[in-house]
DNA sequence: TTGCTTGCAAATGATTTGCACTGCT
DNA sequence: AGCAGTGCAAATCATTTGCAAGCAA
């Protein structure tokens, strides 16, 4: 709980930064996303969130968005999956359920993502790049749908 | 040359496992892909071969990559990229520039290749994934847009 | 011929936007 | 009162699909 309301003042803190006010509809989505624990599509939000509407809910991500408060994976052809901002939470990468679309986090070793880093800062800087951030996805099948 | 009539007869292998025909605007998809280099858009597609309507490419594209013959990026809100399967290419990943939207292949070293691999495999493993592949993107601003 | 492919135009579906209304400050 | 936020309905835009006509085996 405690966590919990830190998070919530750094968030007012990030939208303040834009002058924008933490309403309650945006508690609201911000919480559904504490609670769903892994990034998740505008339908699963509003189903978390009843008092949510469409529009509105799309506008408020793509504000804290633009606030670093939300982040939005888009992995597949249909809806785009929301997630906190990694430096609200982890950083982290996905497992990705190419059968149900499943996204699971999971976090790599220190000294993996150190020796990453660095190969990426070589990459980029040979292909005249200014690295900022990485993703890994990793694809394939969760234990549910290998079970079909 | 020779290696580009490989690559075509391949790509007929593929389709026919799949009862496809090797059709000429097919081909006119594959030969924009490879001259490309790396990944494009649909109306970069269309750009490069005027011969193509945009919803056979559309049609044509979602076959190929039923056929394992191309494969679909999604990485932002707009369009999707495409570019030709991994295995008809190399294994590689992609730099991403945040202002343009440029996508550029970049290779990693064997070793860590097979040191990720491994990671990836136990992650998943842990989660009750079963992993088939991973993707890597890492983004940034290139070298066009730092200059702006 | 005999279907598989194509092109055109219309449909779909996620996301965005205009506008009038509600609720803070 | 005055303006930021919201909800509703209509608009967008990438992608998909139906159908009639063209092309390859």
């Amino acid at each position: 709980m405690a966590a919990d309301s830190q998070l919530h003042h750094e968030i007012q803190g990030r939208l303040q930064q834009i002058d924008q006010l933490y309403t309650r509809g945006r508690q609201s989505i911000v919480e559904a996303l504490v609670e769903a624990g892994s990034p998740i599509t505008l339908p699963e939000l509003l189903g978390r969130a009843p008092n949510l509407t469409q529009s509105s809910a799309y506008r408020n991500l793509a504000m804290m968005e633009e606030a670093g408060v939300v982040r939005r994976l888009v992995h597949s052809t249909d809806h785009a999956h929301y997630e906190l901002a990694e430096d609200l939470t982890e950083h982290h990468h996905h497992l990705i359920c190419r059968q149900c679309g499943l996204i699971k986090d999971v976090t790599l070793d220190k000294r993996l993502e150190r020796t990453l880093d660095t190969a990426f800062d070589k990459l980029a800087a040979d292909a005249g790049f200014q690295p900022d951030h990485h993703d890994i996805d990793v694809f394939g099948t969760c234990a549910d749908c290998a079970g079909t």
